[in-house]
DNA sequence: GTTGAGCGTT
């Protein structure tokens, strides 16, 4: 068994561990405070959209993903919630209405959180050689 | 001066 796969099944534990943790608040769907917004126009930025979505709960985090090249916004983002009933109900009410010009897209969001670094170890006759992805 | 579905950095 390889590493980079105990970790993929671990999170696929986790995911399916946390949803039936909770038979009776279970609302079909993976539930997150992690909330992913798209459809945003071009000239949003966090705190206009943290500004937006403030009214529902306590964001805790806000995150709009920029172009490296021409610093300009890729029109989606990511905002996190204390409470994971704030980010439902943040997103019921969010989700397909406009903001600023352009109808919203929100849903909970992947968790990509961790991406392990790239370590190719080149050690003594090919002793440990660790690739992900 | 542009574009329009999507799941991101340490």
């Amino acid at each position: 068994m390889r590493k980079a796969s105990l970790i993929h099944f671990a999170r696929q534990l986790q995911v399916i561990k946390s949803s039936s943790s909770h038979p009776r608040s279970f609302s079909s769907s993976p539930s997150s405070n992690k909330l992913f917004v798209a459809g945003l126009s071009w000239s949003v930025d966090e705190k206009s959209l943290k500004e937006a979505f403030s009214s529902f709960g306590e964001v805790s985090e806000v995150r709009i993903m920029y172009d490296k090249d021409s610093g300009r916004s890729r029109g989606f983002g990511f905002v996190n919630f204390s409470r994971e009933d704030e980010a439902t109900s943040a997103k019921d009410a969010m989700d397909g209405k406009a903001f600023l010009g352009r109808p919203l897209k929100v849903s909970f969001a992947l968790d990509k959180v961790y991406r392990e670094p790239v370590t190719t170890r080149h050690s003594n006759m090919g002793t440990t050689f660790t690739r992900s992805r």
